[in-house]
DNA sequence: TGACAATGTCATCCC
DNA sequence: CAGGGATGACATTGT
């Protein structure tokens, strides 16, 4: 073969050559290289290498079978049996002067087609376009830039990839036009370069591991799970339901069947079955995953889904079970952290209020305004890393510590002596922010009597109306929300149950549901603590959830003690109220007192109807605050727990698909065996009954025979009889 | 400046 | 019947 193209090479590369300079508009170099073939001292070198010369020919569009009387060029390298011609008439027709190069005409086209199909036909078992002349291409198309390249590159891989290896010769015309593809149909084909054509579409999902930088190669496969994947995330329950009922359907069918013939049908069908349904297992489970955790769907996540979901060293079921232990793994995982965030919808009390107490420690250990402010966030982290005997000395601390003088000094010594602020809470320190304090309380109680008397409330009672525009109202909120954020129940709702009301003139007295009673009986003592100065803001960290750029220095605040505004910011709205309207005591007091102590308190005192109203409403309103954040709370409890239902079921449904496969394997098993039993059974029947057949069939034949003798004998002995009667 | 979350408040129902 | 809890709806405020 080699010796016919040796014999013919002068011509070829003379027409090559004028062909080149006529279409070609590629470097010189390639065409350095075709008359370097043709250089008989040379080309010994290239006999060998054909296939590369004709790709590079190939490459520079040159077609190679240009003398009519010669056979392709591909056959003449590969043989008669080469497939894959017929994109060159197709070429023809649709170059500029493709009449004039090939002498082919379109009459030809029936005979060619029926060539190549088969050619298709024999290069099923043949090694198809070796890699190399895509990669050639590439080197050549190196200066473009990175998109031409690759959308060329694809043009040209999905269209040799349905290529014969002669191909390579006859795809280029030099303008890289898209006849190359025009007449490919099959895609599926097309979408395996450099590999084997009939290999089969599993080799093309091992493909997807090897690395190669073409993944557009593999999109339109990789598009068949994924679309599988998305019909089944459409309708999961659809698709296990249809799976199950098939199933199902299919051991009603086998159990109303008795030949064994249909038995092995029915058996290979639900093999094919079973396969599918583990084949869905993956599929489940992602859906599973990704409806479970936006978290898990992460990219690591993603390429694992759609990395091959069998792998290739395990059978299916067992990687199916394994892939089912790993969810089941990421379930117990995600269960546990949900456990661990709201194990408490019932028992939250016995968790959140140390935390919420713990914040109220630390604010009550945080003075208000000052540097230390700038702390509170590296403290609130300390303090929420501690353990729990650190929470429950937080929490004694909260709870009993202003009743007890010892205690308070303890909140002086001992305790700040463990904060990681106690150089901050030095007396003078203190001193000096109490003194702050108290200056400032003066003072915007002096600003705060000479605003307008009509500030705040909701207009309820009162008839006050509250312009939306109004500093106070917007301060108090302010102040309000603030407060309450300083304050929560729970850790995770930032306010949660209501908490505290600062008085005027009164220390900080923070305020749980469960603790009411403490202060029914001890907030006449909290006068005891009044006057400690440091006391009054403790807990009031106001601003920490301000930008730190907000916070102001204890200087800055004496400079900005005019600043009223400042103050505005500690108080709530109905705090301001109370406080204009001279309340004897404090709002939460009001809030959460029993009603007998409540009336007590409130006959204790000479208060006008318009105290008396605005208490009540301060009541009310306090109380429905209260209840609306135990309501959200319940709600957001409701919430979590549904979630962790679904956790459950989704969990529940896991493990109730995994028995249902163990179940139909065991089925299968059963089946298999029974099949057995009753093919040997039906064996040793057949055979006794053949045997007992044919025992009977030679008795009854001697039967006949005899009973044909004897009637012979008869009709004999009658003849007889008959004859001698006769005569 | 709009979206959104957190919170406060009101109205209403119910116990 | 008053008090209060529960909750939906809306307003307000901060991010």
């Amino acid at each position: 073969m080699s010796s016919i193209v040796l014999q013919n090479n002068h011509q070829e590369c003379a027409a090559l050559n004028s062909y080149t300079e006529t279409t070609s508009t590629f470097s010189t170099a390639l065409k350095n290289l075709v008359w370097v073939w043709a250089m008989p001292d040379i080309k010994k070198f290239f006999t060998e290498g054909l296939i590369q010369v004709a790709i590079l020919l190939s490459l520079v569009g040159i077609r190679v079978d240009v003398d009519p009387n010669l056979p392709p060029f591909s056959e003449i390298i590969l043989g008669p049996s080469s497939a894959l011609t017929q994109t060159q008439f197709h070429n023809l027709r649709n170059i500029f002067d493709g009449h004039n190069v090939h002498p082919k005409s379109i009459d030809l086209d029936g005979f060619f087609t029926a060539r190549r199909l088969l050619g298709w036909v024999r290069s099923l078992d043949r090694l198809q376009v070796p890699a190399a002349e895509v990669e050639a291409w590439l080197v050549h198309r190196e200066p473009d830039t990175g998109v031409s390249v690759s959308s060329q590159v694809g043009f040209l891989e999905e269209s040799i990839g349905l290529q014969d290896a002669e191909e390579p010769l006859r795809i280029g015309n030099g303008d890289f036009s898209y006849v190359g593809i025009e007449n490919q149909t099959l895609g599926a084909l097309g979408l395996m370069p450099r590999s084997l054509q009939h290999e089969e579409d599993d080799d093309i999902f091992k493909e997807e591991d090897s690395g190669e930088p073409f993944i557009w190669e593999y999109e339109p496969l990789q598009n068949v799970p994924q679309e599988q994947f998305e019909n089944e995330r459409a309708q999961p329950d659809n698709m296990f339901s249809e799976g199950q009922v098939e199933n199902e359907f299919m051991v009603d069918s086998w159990t109303n069947t008795n030949t064994f013939h249909n038995q092995m049908l029915q058996e290979d069908l639900q093999m094919s079955d079973v396969r599918e349904e583990t084949s869905l297992w993956p599929l489940v489970d992602s859906h599973l995953l990704l409806d479970e955790d936006p978290e898990l769907t992460g990219p690591s996540v993603q390429n694992v889904l759609q990395r091959p979901l069998i792998s290739p060293l395990l059978s299916e079921q067992e990687s199916t079970f394994s892939l089912e232990q790993q969810w089941q793994d990421v379930f117990a995982i995600m269960e546990s952290q949900v456990m661990d965030t709201d194990e408490t919808p019932d028992g939250s009390n016995q968790n959140t209020i140390p935390l919420e107490n713990l914040e109220d420690a630390q604010h009550q250990a945080t003075p208000t305004r000052g540097t230390e402010l700038l702390q509170t966030t590296t403290i609130e982290g300390t303090l929420r890393s501690n353990s729990h005997s650190n929470i429950n000395s937080h929490t004694a601390l909260n709870a009993g510590a202003f009743e007890d003088p010892d205690i308070l000094d303890l909140l002086l010594t001992s305790d700040s002596n463990q904060s990681p602020f106690d150089p901050l809470l030095g007396e003078s320190m203190l001193d000096e922010i109490g003194l702050v304090d108290l200056d400032l309380e003066q003072l915007s109680l002096g600003q705060l009597e000479g605003q307008n008397q009509a500030d705040s409330d909701s207009g309820l009672s009162l008839n006050y109306s509250q312009s939306p525009t109004s500093p106070c109202g917007s301060e108090s909120s302010t102040s309000s929300s603030s407060s309450c954020s300083t304050n929560s129940l729970s850790p995770e709702e930032g306010a949660v149950g209501y908490t505290h009301i600062k008085e005027d003139d009164d220390s900080e007295v923070d305020f749980m549901p469960n603790q009411s009673k403490m202060y029914q009986t001890s907030f006449l003592e909290a006068q005891h603590f009044h006057r400690l100065p440091w006391l009054k803001n403790v807990g009031h960290d106001h601003t920490y959830n301000q930008p730190q750029s907000q916070r102001k220095a204890p200087k800055d605040v004496f400079e900005e003690a005019s600043n009223n505004m400042a103050l505005e910011h500690l108080s709530s709205r109905d705090e301001k109220r109370a406080r204009l309207m001279n309340i004897p005591f404090s709002n939460e007091h009001i809030i959460n007192l029993q009603v007998e102590e409540f009336n007590r308190l409130l006959a204790k005192y000479h208060l006008s109807e318009a105290q008396l109203t605005l208490i009540r409403d301060i009541r009310r309103r306090g109380k429905n605050k209260m209840a609306a954040q135990n309501c959200r709370r319940r709600k957001l409890d409701v919430l979590v727990g549904l979630e962790r239902n679904v956790n459950n079921l989704r969990r529940l449904r896991t493990r109730l698909l995994r028995e249902k496969s163990e179940i139909t394997c065991s089925i299968r098993e059963m089946k298999q065996h029974l099949n057995n039993l009753y093919e040997e059974v039906y064996d040793r029947l057949r055979e006794e009954q053949g045997i007992l057949h044919s025992e009977s069939l030679t008795l009854e034949q001697d039967r006949t025979d005899a009973s044909s003798k004897r009637r012979s004998d008869s009709q004999s002995r009658r003849k007889v009889s008959k004859k001698q009667k006769h005569k």
